[in-house]
DNA sequence: AGCACGCCGACT
DNA sequence: GTCGGCGTGCTC
């Protein structure tokens, strides 16, 4: 750790604030003098980095970086004259180090701030991102402890706004630098050493007879080797207690350690081969000709890989053809792109009124402006998406383009393939690695493209970015709730447009309330919808289908009538008509199970005992996919799974079966009423595999089967134009939740569903089952009333301040020890109520609502606050060091996710 | 994260 | 007595 005053980023208060970083950049290229600290948060006090800086140092806007963007993946560096700043602070790519570390330059190496360097950090070679350059090393430092650079990776592809986007961040989430950059980068460009050893030249024969038994079994490896290398990780895995073995080696000298440079994903070459004469001479044998005419007929260039499987041919043959000279072979980069099925060109069609008029207020956009696109469902939004950034694209800037899951969506990125071509590139978690390393690299270079991507592509370094669409903007996948940064994608979205100046189109057919109330600029006296727009924010409405096509009509089914009428059975008669009716008509329809609470849990007939997850406080969900498989029971939560037991652990009863409406058990009870119809389960379990989503939702489309089952995958942007009726199993599970957005959830996900019927010429029907049929939510899915329903929320979110009136932040606290978290938690809530002002409300600390997940305990305080007292809130951050070891702390801010 | 060092229980 | 477990602390 640092030492003394050193301290830096500890607590959080000092953390780095960006906008320096580029200052100190500039300040390296105008030779202005340095300021007089010597490492940041040297004084205790507040001063951020900033501060120390001279002012006239501020509106240099660090063009160094503006114009380098092309500059990718810098080869050599530019020679500056006099280099003599000969240190550097870089921030470690490394958890738990939460400061800046000082090396010194290599005489050779040129080195900027912004750089992402590789440095020796302990026993590895790491990544880091240089942060500022020092004329002369820190006096509290031993100069011996000081290590030099290794190499510059990569060189200034940071734009000065990308900066301030990370620092926004940061300082929003209450999360460290390090964990904002580590969001925006693909995993993996900060790359980690690997220790390797090497059999030393000195070892005297029969050594393993003098050393110890692990010593002589790792250098019997090591010789089994041919050049006598491995890597340390490996020989653990081999051997167990390597460790000690390498060590006692290492004493004798035996063996030689050494660092293998950070593996980085690197670009993947391939071999093309084009066609570069047209005419076939007669220099040719009958083969050679039939090989020039297949890859002429392939448009004259194919790899060369494809080329041999299709002549059917060897890589010799081709060989020949290049000295005669007709063709070349060419080491050139393939991006691994996805590459989605060849689609058809495709035309802009035509507008109606509505979506043309709000295709003119985007495309009227020059700065930043915030633009909310409420579309009913099935009113083209997607088509006013691809009008808007034909133009941008134009102008030779770029589009990004975020939705909620890629996997679910296939229909809408053939969309934009057919309209842009080679100009979509699609970016996502699922990407390998490496897929992921390529698509970053083709973003940064900065050609006009669109990139289509869900939650972490809003960080893609397009360096010349024209719009920015939010389809499906409600989605609370946006928001990311695991590691910090806890980052909403609509609020960096927001962020990132200002920065670049540039329009956000936000979309939904049932817009969040945030949005709602941020475009209407409501007020907390309660919902005005007729409040004006304000200059940067506009709201577009689409209240018609496109063909005016009718919304589907909603029956609501009371099942509290249907189990008094002896109907036992999941599906209402009208329900069974309707299937029955649309089975006859050969249509197709959706029957939607919103799953979760209480899913499918396995319980005892006899004695009510429930399987449940011996680490975590949930029970087991059923699994059994199908006929003959193991029944297996998973935590949803940790993963734990076993196999089900044929008789009770309680009373030893068989009768121990599964329960609940999973997608299982309502496809079995259809195949029982209706033998004949043919299903499509897509589900988790289903939907596994990779481009299983595509599959199954492409047999559908090919009218392979009648029905299709699901969870809440089937909500998101489906559109299947055959689809005429949406059955709804049973709405309650979304409607009672301890969560004050259940309301909003449940409305968004119902108007969902429905709005998949009915998208073709048929006119579509929604059949909605409840037990709770007068509920305002349900009410408001009959009547499509997105105004009514958003009127009474908003009224009831404004009295109790929740948002988008009041602001949220969720501190988790979790550990092994029940009673130490109980206790910190607490500890906590007091210190926060004595030192908060009264604007902040704290509530709890409360045991999380599942108490126990992977044997940790958790609590949680839960900070409620008016929207103008943000800025003022103290970094939580400060808090953490005050908790038992044992107990560790995670800050959500504007959590989705309260339980 | 890795990797050291260091401090305690069960084995030759 | 030592081997081997993992808790704690450091890496410019």
């Amino acid at each position: 750790m640092l030492t003394g005053e050193n301290v830096l980023f500890q607590n959080g208060s000092d953390r780095l604030k960006m906008p320096s970083l580029i200052e100190t950049g500039v300040q390296f290229n105008r030779e202005i003098p340095p300021v007089k600290t010597t490492t940041w948060g040297h004084s205790p006090s507040k001063t951020s980095a900033t501060d120390c800086l001279p002012k006239n140092m501020l509106h240099y806007s660090g063009d160094k970086f503006m114009t380098q963007t092309s500059l990718l993946l810098a080869e050599p560096q530019n020679n500056y004259t006099v280099n003599a700043q000969q240190w550097v602070e870089v921030l470690v790519d490394c958890p738990g180090t939460q400061g800046l570390y000082t090396y010194s330059l290599p005489p050779d190496l040129t080195v900027q701030p912004g750089d992402l360097v590789s440095i020796p950090f302990g026993m590895q070679l790491t990544g880091g991102i240089a942060i500022r350059l020092l004329t002369s090393p820190p006096e509290s430092l031993d100069p011996k402890q000081i290590r030099p650079v290794e190499d510059v990776m990569t060189s200034g592809f940071f734009q000065h706004t990308y900066w301030q986007l990370l620092e926004k961040i940061a300082n929003y989430y209450s999360a460290d630098l390090i964990s904002a950059i580590r969001v925006a980068l693909p995993p993996g460009l900060l790359g980690r050493s690997q220790r390797r050893v090497k059999l030393s030249a000195a070892v005297p024969p029969g050594a393993e007879a003098f050393c110890s038994a692990i010593a002589g079994q790792v250098l019997k490896l090591l010789q089994s080797q041919k050049d006598g290398h491995y890597s340390v990780n490996y020989l653990r895995n081999q051997l167990k207690g390597a460790s000690r073995g390498i060590r006692e080696l290492n004493k004798r000298g035996w063996i030689e350690n050494y660092l293998e440079t950070p593996k980085r994903a690197k670009p993947k070459l391939s071999i093309a081969v084009t066609l570069v004469k047209n005419s076939f001479l007669d220099d040719l044998t009958a083969r050679q000709q039939e090989i020039l005419q297949i890859l002429k007929n392939r448009g004259g260039e194919l790899w060369l890989k494809e080329l041999i499987q299709l002549c059917r041919t060897t890589s010799a043959t081709v060989k020949k053809l290049e000295t005669k000279g007709y063709i070349i072979c060419s080491e050139r980069e393939i991006l691994r792109q996805e590459q989605g099925v060849a689609q058809a060109a495709d035309q802009p069609k035509e507008l109606n009124p509505a979506q043309a008029d709000a295709l003119a207020v985007i495309n009227a956009q020059i700065g930043y402006a915030q633009i909310l696109l409420h579309g009913v469902t099935g009113s083209g939004k997607t088509e006013v998406y691809l009008q808007a950034i034909a133009p941008i694209l134009k102008q030779g800037k770029s589009a990004l383009v975020l939705v909620p899951e890629i996997g679910l969506t296939p229909q809408l990125t053939d969309r934009f393939r057919a309209r842009f071509g080679e100009q979509v590139c699609v970016y996502h978690s699922k990407l390998s690695a490496g897929e992921r390393y390529d698509t970053w690299r083709q973003t940064i270079q900065g050609k006009p493209q669109v990139v289509i991507g869900t939650r972490s592509a809003i960080f893609a370094p397009l360096p010349n970015l024209g719009l920015i669409v939010l389809d499906e903007e409600h989605d609370s996948s946006f928001k990311q709730d695991r590691p910090t940064p806890t980052y909403h994608s609509r609020k960096v979205a927001q962020w990132r447009a200002e920065l670049e100046k540039c329009p956000l189109v936000l979309g939904s057919a049932t817009p969040s309330l945030e949005s709602l109330v941020e475009v209407r600029g409501v007020g907390a006296n309660g919902y005005s919808p007729l409040q004006e727009e304000t200059d940067q924010t506009f709201y577009l409405s689409l209240p018609e289908r496109i063909g005016n096509r009718p919304l589907p009509q909603v029956t609501i089914v009371d099942l509290r009538q249907e189990l008094s009428r002896g109907n036992r059975s999941i599906f209402s008669l009208s329900l069974q008509q309707a299937i029955a009716q649309m089975q006859s008509q050969k249509q197709q329809g959706i029957l939607f199970i919103p799953r979760r609470g209480h899913s499918t849990f396995v319980s005892c007939r006899s004695c009510g005992y429930v399987m449940e997850c011996p680490d975590c406080d949930v029970s087991l969900s059923y699994h059994h996919t199908h006929e003959g498989a193991a029944k297996l029971l998973r935590c949803h939560y940790c993963n734990h799974t076993r196999i089900q037991p044929d008789v009770c652990p309680e009373c030893n009863s068989p009768y121990l079966k599964f329960f609940g409406s999973g997608t299982q058990k309502v496809t079995q009870e259809l195949a029982k009423l209706f033998p004949d119809l043919r299903c499509i389960r897509f589900d988790s379990d289903t939907t596994r595999n990779k481009g299983a989503h595509r599959q199954l939702i492409d047999r559908f489309i090919r009218q392979e089967a009648d029905i299709l089952i699901g969870t809440q995958m089937l909500t998101k942007g489906l559109d299947i134009a055959g689809v005429t009726l949406v059955g709804i199993v049973a709405a309650d599970g979304l409607l009672h939740r301890s969560d004050y957005r259940a309301a909003e959830r449940a409305f968004q996900t119902l108007t969902q569903v429905a709005g998949r019927a009915g998208r073709g010429d048929i006119p579509g029907q929604v059949i909605l089952q409840t037990y709770s049929p007068e509920h305002p939510v349900i009410q408001a899915v009959k009547t499509h009333n997105y105004e009514d329903f958003s009127t009474t929320e908003l009224n009831q979110r404004a009295e109790l301040n929740y948002p988008p009136y009041g602001n949220l932040i969720l501190i988790k606290l979790s550990s092994i020890d029940e009673g130490e978290v109980e206790q910190a938690a607490a500890t906590l809530a007091d210190r926060l109520i004595d030192t908060l002002s009264a604007e902040y409300e704290i509530l709890g600390p409360a045991p999380a609502n599942i108490m126990r997940v992977a044997r940790r305990y958790r609590w949680q305080i839960l900070l409620k606050f008016p929207a103008a007292a943000q800025a003022n809130l103290p970094d939580l951050n400060i808090w953490r060091s005050h908790l038992p070891q044992s107990v560790s702390m995670t800050i959500d801010v504007d959590p989705l996710n309260l339980e």
